[in-house]
RNA sequence: GCGCCCGUAGCUCAGCGGAUAGAGCGUCGGACUUCGAAUCCGCAGGUCAUGGGUUCAAAUCCCAUCGGGCGCUCCA
């Protein structure tokens, strides 16, 4: 549909500009005031630098084609001010678009864009030492929201959580468990090393401890097996809390796996096969500054040990050799001082580095009002994922996250994601969802069943209602560009958008009336409804056919 | 000191070359005998951190400065 117009334009802006010019994307917006058209474009402003003349001009000339070859679909181009081209479209034009929305469902705002290329998401990664916190939760719903919206535009999408459970921190959480459980006991007994953990969860797994093996065994001798059993009940964990978060992985991937098929020692030996390797007090380095870090790298300690970093190019040679088009990290941005070293080893091992992509995800800082929350994951005092969820909801947690660019760090007052939850915007968005099922229920009761309107093409569409469907038009654009772009944010934004013009006019317009037009008016609440539901899903929020009282349905 | 991100309404944040800078929350005041008022309408609130520069056009791009966060481990 906006296809159709896209095109005209650019027909129109090159056959001004004459042949060999390379012109700049044609892009429409709505106007920032209704009267000034259905639809605008400025791409006289993208042709001025680069024919030298003034907008003004080009877009005279640019609408003067229009205005003959898109006679079918425009009622009237205007020309203004410095230089945009607005256009008013015919009936016709807003009735097809309802059709083709209606006409593809469910699937309307999916394309096949991203052509079958296979893309590798991996995000959280939290290590398998403690509960995930808040600041995992943001990744883990960016992550989650910019797979779906990759699926939907036709990536192949593997999603992956990369478990660090081969180093010293996971060795430690095996000291803290086993720490806890000679307390808790009363037994004295020396341990080489203190654990680093602390809190209610650790003594949750030595009081689990017992069960899993015998006591006689429960010593230091058994560490391994000790940290193992912690992992994997940590780790048990946090797959239940994303799993009622809706977050689901392809692939759980272990660190511990590198170690062991010799991944490690062939990344290694590769570095060295490629001279990218020294020796230097006792330690083995990677000489990354070689290839754009500004430090070289240690990758074998004098100890003898292997770095994480070590480790993490195994990781991604292994992603890399796994055949995929596109690599997507989603980090904490704690991390961003390790891209460099990482895209060295890359470059220096021949892969592209080009197809890896980080996404850096800012801090989420917690209050309770105006007090800031401590958070020490070491004491154990910090407010966990599902904490959060069980006091906010999916839903709110989910689109809360989803409303500030990933690149900006965000406050969260869990006080006020409690006291407001009524007023939070999720709920804004999802009434309007059950607004329409509501108006559907009730048109249903007066001889308008849903499913059967017949749709008249005579009807005159009024601006209001040209105003919600030509947001529902843009919705596809806009899923695209979020996927390229990997902007999922912008997402409730446009819900917000969208929604804000449906509750005005449901507050303006009686949609089931007396008058004959009651079936049009239907209709199109339809296609607002597809795209709500559609783009709620996208965002792995409900589409409610009715609210509920939040007391009647807590911790969801 | 160096690097990354941020500085927009009282608060939390969108907007990131183009038409009078927006939303939510908060203040104040209105709108339910009719499709759900979890809604709508209105008032108030801005030198878009500061100073330069590029451009027909800058909150948006470039440089500098100030302020905040995070990194700069043979930690993960």
């Amino acid at each position: 549909m906006i296809e159709t117009l896209l095109k005209l334009i650019n027909d129109a802006s090159s056959k001004y500009a004459g042949p060999g010019v390379s012109l700049p994307r044609a892009a429409v917006t709505v106007p920032p005031n209704p009267a000034q058209g259905d639809f605008t474009t400025g791409i006289a402003f993208g042709l001025a630098p680069v024919l030298k003349k003034p907008p003004l001009e080009i877009a005279a000339a640019v609408a003067a084609t229009l205005r003959d070859t898109a006679a079918g679909i425009v009622e009237t181009i205007d020309v203004v001010k410095p230089g945009h081209i607005n256009f008013l479209l015919r009936q016709s034009f807003w009735h097809d678009t309802l059709d083709s929305i209606l006409e593809k469902g469910a699937g309307y705002g999916s394309s096949d864009h991203g052509g079958g290329h296979k893309v590798l998401l991996e995000y959280i990664s939290a290590n398998p030492t403690g509960p995930i916190h808040v600041g995992h939760g943001r990744g883990a719903v960016i992550g989650d929201v910019l797979a779906r919206i990759l699926a939907s535009q036709g990536y192949e999408v593997t999603r992956e959580y990369y478990i660090n459970d081969a180093g010293n921190q996971v060795l430690s959480l095996g000291y803290s468990v086993l720490g806890d459980y000679y307390r808790s006991r009363h037994i004295d007994t020396a341990v080489s090393r203190p654990g680093e953990y602390q809190g209610a969860y650790i003594h949750d797994i030595s009081s689990a401890l017992e069960t899993a093996m015998p006591a006689a065994d429960i010593n230091e001798e058994h560490i391994r097996t000790i940290t193992e059993f912690a992992v994997s009940s940590i780790l048990d964990g946090i797959r239940q809390v994303l799993g009622g978060f809706d977050i689901l992985f392809d692939r759980w991937f272990s660190e511990k796996q590198l170690f062991g098929d010799g991944s490690i020692r062939r990344a290694i030996s590769g570095l060295e096969a490629r001279g990218a390797v020294k020796q230097e007090d006792g330690a083995t380095w990677f000489l990354s500054t070689r290839y754009g870090d500004e430090k070289d790298r240690v990758l074998q300690k004098q100890t003898g040990e292997l770095t994480y970093f070590a480790s993490d190019i195994a990781y991604h040679v292994n992603k890399y050799e796994r055949g995929y088009d596109l690599l997507i990290n989603i980090w904490g941005a704690d991390h961003h001082g390790y891209l460099p070293r990482v895209r060295a080893a890359m470059r220096a091992l021949g892969y592209d580095p080009g197809r890896l992509a980080v996404l850096f995800v800012q801090m989420v800082r917690l209050t309770r009002g105006d007090k800031p929350v401590a958070m020490s994951k070491r004491a154990g005092e910090y407010v966990t994922l599902k904490d959060l969820v069980d006091e906010a909801g999916t839903d709110a947690v989910r689109f809360f996250f989803l409303q500030r660019s990933h690149e900006s760090q965000l406050v969260f007052d869990i006080e006020l994601a409690k006291k407001q939850s009524q007023e939070n915007p999720v709920y804004y968005v999802q009434y309007a969802h059950a607004r329409i099922a509501s108006i559907f229920g009730f048109a249903a009761a007066r001889g308008w069943p849903v499913d059967a309107l017949k749709h008249r093409q005579d009807y005159s569409f009024s601006s209001q209602e040209k105003m919600l469907l030509s947001q529902c038009l843009l919705y596809p654009g806009l899923i695209r560009d979020i996927a390229a772009r990997r902007e999922p944010h912008r997402l409730t934004h446009f819900l917000v958008e969208l929604v804000g013009i449906l509750h005005k006019y449901y507050t303006d317009t009686r949609v089931v009336d007396s008058d004959a037009d009651t079936e049009q008016r239907l209709l199109l609440m339809k296609t607002v409804k597809i795209v709500l539901k559609n783009a709620l899903d996208l965002l792995g929020i409900h589409a409610p056919e009715k609210m509920e009282k939040l007391e009647e349905n807590p911790a969801r």
